[in-house]
RNA sequence: UAAAGUAGCCGGAUAAUCGCGCUUAGAGAAAUUUAAGUGAGGAAAGUCCGUGCAUCCCAGAACAGACCGCCGGAGAAACUCCGGACGAUGUGAGUCGGUGGAUAGUGCCACAGAAAAGAUGACUGCCGAUGGAUUUUUAUAUCACAGGCGAUGGUGCAACGGUGAGUUAAGAGCUUCACCAGAGAUAUCGAGAGGUAUCUGCUUGGUAAACCCCGGUUGGAUGCAAGAUUGAAUCGAAGGUUAAGGUUGUUCGCCAGCUUCGGAAAAAUCGCUAGAGAUUAGGAGUAAUCCUAAUACCAGAUAGAUGAUUAUCUAAAACAGAACACGGCUUACGGGCUGCUUUAUUUU
RNA sequence: CGGGAUGUAGCGCAGUUUGGUAGCGCACCUCGCUUGGGACGAGGGGGUCGCACGUUCAAAUCGUGUCAUCCCGA
């Protein structure tokens, strides 16, 4: 889990990144990406998601979740995220797809999306 | 030893590294940070029942409505649990069952069939002993007769107790007989549901998960997104729209509501986890359960915490994630362990 | 998390109240009409009524359980 002030937490937020329309998928995993930062105060803030249209079962969305978020978590240790730490906020959306996968492809795949966009 | 039944338990373990929520203590002006403790289930699931709790409506009573339905007990209550009765099923241990009333009344029972329920016997049919008529060799015979009979009709899920004898003109529960099914009465056992025995010819379809009758229970609605407190806001009237509501029963229109756009924007705290509770021990009871004592406080998030990786062991672990709480029910589930019981086989 | 609705032919819907025959439109197939196609006319096929169990002589319909889909509430 990700300290709280990485992360986005109000639904205003949510839809505002939705609405730039700023995307980029690969291996199941879609990235959505916010404004550009005015200032270089706080730190850029991320959401996951998983819809309960991708499955019906609470702990199988929960593990892609926190996959994701481990993968995330651990790129932001060795300071790996690059251009993408210029947005407001990411989100990255989970699909069908993506959930029968292992750690290391997860890990691959949305180290690749932070490279994109 | 094998197979089965039943009751219950476990629900990956250990180590290392990197992380998260909450509580307490410390540091700091604050953001934050350090340490310690603690952190998902047997079903947390489905939301099928029942409660607590909260808000709104409601003078009271009756009816209506809704729900329940063998007996006794437990429980706050329950489409709940325990013990028993009866029925069904299994070689058996056991398992399953919404199990009051069809003689209170109404409805329905397709097709087939004489008939589907009032069999006062309409039809098909059997008989012609008895009485009558005809014929006549006065015996027999015959009958659109009086009348007797309910066996025959093979259709159907179901045909007005069943099977087999005897009796008869033909026949029949005819009560004469044997066996069986049901009903009633009496006796007896049991707290009761009900069991057992004897007697009485008493024998009257099915359906109430059809209406209903009887007995019992019950204020209604909405659900923690309930609701409480604090804070902000409570504007514009530009466009679209009419499911519900008001204006007349209907339509139009209007009010009103919804929605798009513009402006403004901020959410926080409580509810919220000390309980019809948990663990251990003792006692009462066949059991469900209840009583007493001791012990500890044991999730409380809010884009939502329990995770990731590696190594070792095992069999490269199933179903599955708290969101106000509790009691049940139902459904999903890999593998393993224990107690008791039954059946089969082998040995003694 | 809470509340509500619907599953019937390839698609869209009746029938469920009051249990006995599953039907309508479009689509599909065959034939006719036409030089050919469309339209039109005639005929035909296609369904375990989401699934399971029960009540009943008999269930799409009644009862219970279960699965799936959709809608509403910040």
């Amino acid at each position: 889990m990700l300290p709280k002030q990485y992360r986005l937490k109000k639904r205003s937020a949510f839809k505002a990144t939705y609405k730039v329309k700023n995307s980029t998928h690969t291996g199941g995993v879609t990235l959505f990406a916010g404004l550009l930062k005015k200032e270089n105060e706080y730190p850029t803030k991320v959401g996951f998601v998983v819809s309960k249209k991708v499955h019906k079962r609470a702990v199988k969305r929960n593990r892609l979740k926190r996959l994701m978020r481990e993968s995330y978590r651990l790129l932001l240790k060795d300071n790996k995220l690059g251009n993408s730490q210029k947005y407001m906020s990411l989100i990255f959306v989970g699909s069908e797809k993506a959930l029968g996968k292992n750690f290391s492809n997860i890990k691959s795949s949305i180290e690749k999306l932070l490279e994109r966009i």
